[in-house]
RNA sequence: GUGGCCGUAGCUCAGUCGGUUAGAGCGCCAGGUUGUGGCCCUGGAGGUCGGGGGUUCGAGUCCCCUCGGUCACCCCA
C-alpha cells in the first residue's frame, strides 16, 4: 500500500475556483502600487539567517518563530519569517538611487501552531520605501494599503497608529518604562516580567487583564517624543486627516519587529471574530539598512495578509470574484478538429478549452454546459464533410440556443464578433 | 510549546443498546435521446470507517496510543 501525502500542518493548496481571488487580489494590488509610483521586487524565499537575526533577536518571531536550517553547504538559512529585512538587505546590496519604491508578493513561513487566521505558510503582498524620512511618504504607504482594502470593497477596517519616537528620544522613554514596570514587577504575568529588561515595549503589548491593569497608567511614548518626532507624528496624521482616512492613536501599538521607529500602524478587520484579526501592519525603519550595514538610510513599508484579508471579506461578503473559465467549447466528435481549432481561437486571442478522451457529443455538450462556455463550436460528421461549424449559443450569450453553420475558414472571425 | 473539541465515499453528513452484505444527498461516469448542455428518470463507479494496538463470540460504535484537522493561549498577517 503507497503512503498517501497531504499539505504539511499548517499550510494549504488553494485550487481554483478559489485561486481566482488570489490572481485578482494580486492584480488589485499591483494596480494601486503601480500607480503609487512602486516597481515589482522579486526576491529568494530564503535569506541567510543573520538578515533576520541581527535585528529581531528579542522578538518572538526571531527567536522561536523562525524556520531555520543548515543547508548542504553548511549555511545557516531561514525561509523568510517577514518580507522587510529582505528588501533592505537587497538595498544595501545594490544601492539603488532614492527613493526607492518597491512593492512584492511573497510567501512567509513561521513556525507556530496553525489556528484560524494562522499558517506556517502565510502569503503577504507589501511594500517599502527607502531614502526619506518625509511624513508625506508615511502618508503615501498609509494610504496605499487604505485604498487597497476600500477598493476590495472592505468597509470595517480600522487604522491604528503609533510613534515609538527614535534614537533621540526613545532612550530615555525605554528608561522610564523599565522603572515603571521594575516598580510594579510582582503584578505582571510571569512570561513578562523577564521581558522587562530586553523588551520592555512588549509588556504593553500584553493582553492579560492583570499585565494590563498593572500596565494602565504606564508612561507612554506618544508623551516623551523629542521635538523632531514629535512634528513628523503630527505631520502623519494631518496628512491621513487630509485625505479622510480615519485613524484611532493607540499608544500600546507596539507590532512584532524590534526595528520599528516613528511611525508603526495595524490594520484590525473588526468584522473577524478570531483573535487573529491584523489584515496588515507596518511602519518606519531608520535604522534598519545601517544595521544591515548600508548607509544610514529611513524606510518605512507594511505588509498585508492575503488569507486574513479574504477571511474578512468573507465575513463582510464582498469581493466574491466568479470564476470565470472559458468562453468557448470546441465540442469536436471527429476527432480530427479541435486540436487545430482551438489553436486557432487561442492565437486570436479567445478563451477556449474542449474535451479529450473522444466521448460522446451528449458527454462533451455536458462538458461545455459545466466549463461555463458562452458558446459551443460543434463538429460532426456533417460539418466536417461540409466543412463548416455549427455555432450554437449558451447560457449568457444573446441567442442562447440558437444554432448557425458557419464555414471553417470564417468561424474565429465570426466568434470573435459575437464575444465582443 | 500548552490545552479543548473533532476524524465514516471527492464534498456535506447519517449510522439506534456493540450485532451479520456501512447508507443518503451533492459531485463524477454511462444510459434514457445512435448529432446537442441545463431539468427529470434509471443504473454504475467510488470506503482497509485516519493509522496501530486492546476489550469482546462480535468494534464505525468501548479503551489506550499515534497521526491529522480545528479552535483557544502565546504571537502575529
Amino acid at each position: 500500500m503507497s503512503q498517501q501525502f497531504q499539505a504539511p500542518p499548517g499550510t494549504f493548496d488553494v485550487l481554483p475556483p478559489d485561486s481566482a481571488r488570489y490572481t485578482e487580489l494580486v492584480a488589485r494590488f499591483a494596480g494601486h502600487a503601480s500607480r503609487a509610483g512602486f516597481g515589482l521586487i522579486v526576491q529568494p524565499m530564503f535569506e541567510d539567517v543573520g538578515v533576520f537575526q541581527r535585528l529581531g533577536g528579542s522578538t518572538d518571531i526571531v527567536r522561536k518563530e523562525m524556520y531555520d536550517f543548515e543547508d548542504k553547504g553548511g549555511r545557516r538559512i531561514a525561509l523568510r519569517p517577514e518580507g522587510t529585512a529582505p528588501v533592505a538587505r537587497a538595498y544595501v546590496q545594490h544601492r539603488p538611487s532614492v527613493p526607492w519604491k518597491v512593492w512584492y508578493l511573497t510567501p512567509k513561513f513561521r513556525y507556530e501552531r496553525p489556528q484560524a487566521g494562522r499558517f506556517k505558510q502565510h502569503h503577504e503582498v507589501g511594500a517599502e520605501a527607502l531614502g526619506t524620512d518625509d511624513a508625506d511618504l508615511d502618508v503615501e504607504l498609509i494610504a496605499l494599503a487604505w485604498f487597497f482594502y476600500a477598493d476590495l470593497g472592505l468597509s470595517r477596517v480600522r487604522l491604528l497608529l503609533n510613534s515609538l519616537g527614535d534614537g533621540t528620544c526613545r532612550p530615555a522613554y525605554r528608561a522610564a518604562l523599565q522603572a515603571f514596570l521594575e516598580a510594579r514587577r510582582d503584578q505582571l504575568c510571569d512570561e513578562h516580567k523577564d521581558r522587562i529588561a530586553d523588551n520592555p515595549l512588549r509588556v504593553l503589548d500584553c493582553k492579560r487583564p492583570a499585565c494590563q491593569e498593572a500596565t494602565k497608567d504606564a508612561p507612554r511614548q506618544l508623551d516623551h517624543l523629542c521635538e523632531p518626532c514629535a512634528a513628523h507624528f503630527a505631520r502623519v496624521t494631518s496628512g491621513l486627516d487630509a485625505l479622510g482616512i480615519p485613524h484611532t492613536v493607540e499608544t500600546r501599538l507596539v507590532r512584532g519587529m524590534d526595528y520599528y521607529t516613528r511611525t508603526t500602524f495595524e490594520f484590525a478587520a473588526e468584522a473577524l471574530e478570531s483573535a487573529q484579526n491584523a489584515v496588515g501592519g507596518g511602519g518606519r525603519y531608520d535604522g534598519l539598512v545601517e544595521q544591515l550595514g548600508g548607509p544610514a538610510t529611513p524606510g518605512i513599508g507594511f505588509g498585508l495578509g492575503i488569507e486574513r484579508i479574504l477571511l474578512a471579506c468573507d465575513a463582510e461578503g464582498v469581493f466574491a470574484v466568479p470564476e470565470s473559465r472559458t468562453d468557448v467549447f470546441i465540442v469536436d466528435t471527429t476527432g480530427q478538429a479541435a486540436t487545430r481549432l482551438a489553436h486557432r481561437l487561442r492565437q486570436a486571442g479567445v478563451r477556449c478549452d474542449r474535451a479529450f478522451d473522444g466521448r460522446s457529443m451528449k458527454a462533451q455538450m455536458k462538458a461545455a454546459d459545466r466549463a461555463g462556455a458562452r458558446l459551443a463550436l460543434i463538429i460532426g460528421d456533417d460539418e466536417a464533410a461540409a466543412g463548416t461549424v455549427s455555432v450554437r449559443g449558451l447560457q449568457g450569450l444573446r441567442g442562447e440556443g440558437g444554432q448557425e453553420t458557419v464555414a471553417m475558414d470564417d468561424v474565429v472571425d465570426y466568434v470573435r464578433g459575437l464575444l465582443t
